[in-house]
DNA sequence: ATGGTCGGTGGCCGA
C-alpha cells in the first residue's frame, strides 16, 4: 500500500495536475491540504472519475483538507479532539480530516502557518501542535496498537538542513526552538517521522517558494512529513518525494510525499512510475 | 527583459 501527502495551494486550480498525478503515480491514499474550497467548490470527480473515494472538509476559501483512497474510506472524523480553534477557541478551521483506509487512520493535517514569532497565529500554531499531541497520546493509549498516520504540511523545518540556509530564517517562523519542540514532542508520543530515513539530506526538500526563482535555485524547505504511530510505522518499507511534480507551469509550491507499506500490491519506492 | 509568485477574491490577504 502507497499512501501520500500533498499541499496542493488550491484543488481547483491543480485539478488536472491532481488526475495526472494520480494516473501516474499508483497510489492508494492521497492526504491532501489546502484545497481552498467550501465543500460544494471540491473538485470530487478528479477522484471519484478514477476510482477513489474522497472525504472533503472545506469552510471557506482558506485551509481545507481532504483524503481520498480506493483501499475504502470509511469512519471520517472532522478535526481531532481538542482542536483549537483560532480567535474564538470554539470555531475550529478546517485542517483535519481523518478516514480509515485499509486498517490504517489516515489523518491529513494541515498545520497553522504561524506567520511572524510574535503575531497571535504563532502561539495559535503551538497550541494547535499540543493538542494534536494530546490527541495522539490518549488513542494510543486507548489502542497502543492502532495504525494511525499523521500527514501534511506541518509548517515546521525540524533540521538545519531542511532549510536551504538558516541565516535567510532569522527571527522567522518555522525554524524557532519552540516549534521545533513541538514536533519533536509529537515524535516522543510516539508519532516517528518516517520519510526522512528513506529521502536523506541535506538538500533534499518538499516545498519551494514561488518567489525569486526558489526551485531552480534549490532553496527549498522539508516541511511536509509522515508520522506513524508504532505499529505502523513497523509497516514503512520506502519513502519519496515526487520533487518532479514541483515542476512546470501550474505546480504547486509543495511536491508529494509518498510512503509505501508492506502489503500484498507493495513495490519498491524507486520503481514507482513517474 | 526595467520585471522577477501564486490563488482566491473583489479592489488585498494569506502563504
Amino acid at each position: 500500500m502507497r499512501i501520500a501527502t500533498w499541499n496542493v495551494n488550491s484543488a481547483r486550480a491543480r485539478a488536472e495536475r491532481i488526475g495526472d498525478w494520480l494516473d501516474r503515480s499508483d497510489i492508494d491514499v492521497v492526504a491532501i491540504q489546502e484545497t481552498k474550497a467550501r465543500d460544494d467548490q471540491f473538485p470530487a470527480s478528479v477522484f471519484t472519475d478514477r476510482g477513489y473515494e474522497v472525504a472533503h472538509h472545506g469552510l471557506s476559501q482558506w485551509n481545507g483538507v481532504a483524503i481520498a483512497s480506493r483501499v475504502g474510506l470509511d469512519d471520517v472524523r472532522i478535526g481531532f479532539p481538542g482542536q483549537p480553534g483560532y480567535g474564538d477557541p470554539e470555531e475550529r478551521e478546517a485542517r483535519a480530516i481523518a478516514a480509515t483506509c485499509a486498517g490504517v487512520q489516515v489523518w491529513s493535517l494541515y498545520v497553522p502557518n504561524g506567520r511572524e514569532v510574535d503575531h497571535p497565529h504563532y502561539a495559535y500554531k503551538l497550541r494547535w501542535l499540543e493538542a494534536l499531541r494530546e490527541a495522539g497520546v490518549a488513542r494510543l493509549a486507548e489502542d497502543p496498537e492502532a495504525q494511525i498516520a499523521y500527514v501534511g504540511d506541518f509548517n515546521i523545518a525540524p533540521q538545519d538542513d531542511d532549510v536551504w540556509d538558516m541565516a535567510a530564517f532569522e527571527g522567522l517562523t518555522h525554524i524557532t526552538e519552540p516549534e521545533r519542540s513541538a514536533f519533536q514532542a509529537l515524535i516522543d508520543a510516539g508519532f516517528d517521522e518516517v520519510v526522512r530515513e528513506h529521502t536523506p539530506g541535506p538538500g533534499v526538500y518538499t516545498y519551494w517558494d514561488y518567489k525569486g526563482l526558489a526551485f531552480p535555485k534549490r532553496r527549498g524547505m522539508r516541511i511536509d512529513f509522515v508520522l506513524a504511530s508504532p505499529a505502523l510505522r513497523a509497516r514503512v518499507t520506502g519513502a519519496s518525494i515526487d520533487r518532479e511534480e514541483r515542476k512546470g507551469k501550474g505546480a504547486s509550491d509543495h511536491a508529494p510525499v509518498i510512503v509505501a507499506l508492506d502489503g500484498a500490491d507493495d513495490r519498491p519506492v524507486d520503481r514507482q512510475k513517474k
